[in-house]
DNA sequence: ATAGTTAATCGTTAATCGACGATTAGCTAT
DNA sequence: ATAGCTAATCGTCGATTAACGATTAACTAT
């Protein structure tokens, strides 16, 4: 166990601009993932995804909260680019954005190592 | 490009009281990591435990935030334990805990694979 | 053209968050 | 015992979030 507590070197604390870049972007995507109502949507997604299909606002009665609210929680996940919507007049077709997760895990590891 | 829009069997969306834990858990660490200036001192904890020591608040005068600002980020972060707080009075080090950035990335990657 | 269906948007309310200055607590060293 | 640090806590304020019901928009099918 290091007991020093002290920065030697503030050299090491440089950051460049594409590093506070990234780790806006970070905070946005985490703040989209930061609710149970929304890692819910997306494992769904996720579980209809695999079996070709994907579902519309039967998430409503999946979540069992009122259409507007889901759908607001849907708006947020879609602005992050974790799900595509895709129009069905007049229903909505969600998919997941798996590119998207890739992108958070890497920006993730990027942050500690 | 699959036209399906349905979900066929509602089994599939049959969900683990574990998982549901999962999620809440992976909600709420999300919400620790959901702000720019909280990434920012993971960052540069994780800098300057790659050099062997550690650092108090200095990240007071690093990030350009008021005393007690910084102190709320750390106390959150430390909530989410993403970080362990030493005592070496009157200061306080700080250092990041990885095991919570793996387990982190391992709920993560549960929730899309 | 009209009726029906689905989802987005609007407006409201309560709760939570983020930032700050000021104060307090905890510990050291004199 | 007191003086001097550092960091946590408190209290406040404005901004943001989450949830809901009600309304509107967009499109189909009759």
């Amino acid at each position: 166990m290091n007991t020093k507590c002290m920065v030697i070197d503030k050299q090491f604390l440089q950051v460049s601009e594409q590093q506070l870049t990234n780790e806006q972007l970070l905070a946005a995507q985490a703040k989209a993932l930061a609710h149970p109502a929304r890692l819910r949507i997306l494992s769904i997604l996720v579980a209809v995804d695999k079996s070709g299909g994907c579902l519309n606002s039967d998430l409503v009665s999946e979540l069992g909260l009122a259409q507007s609210t889901v759908s607001e929680h849907l708006r947020i996940l879609k602005q992050a680019e974790f799900i595509i919507a895709e129009a069905m007049p007049p229903k909505m077709c969600y998919r997941i954005n798996k590119k998207q997760f890739e992108l958070f895990s890497t920006l993730f590891a990027e942050l500690y190592s």
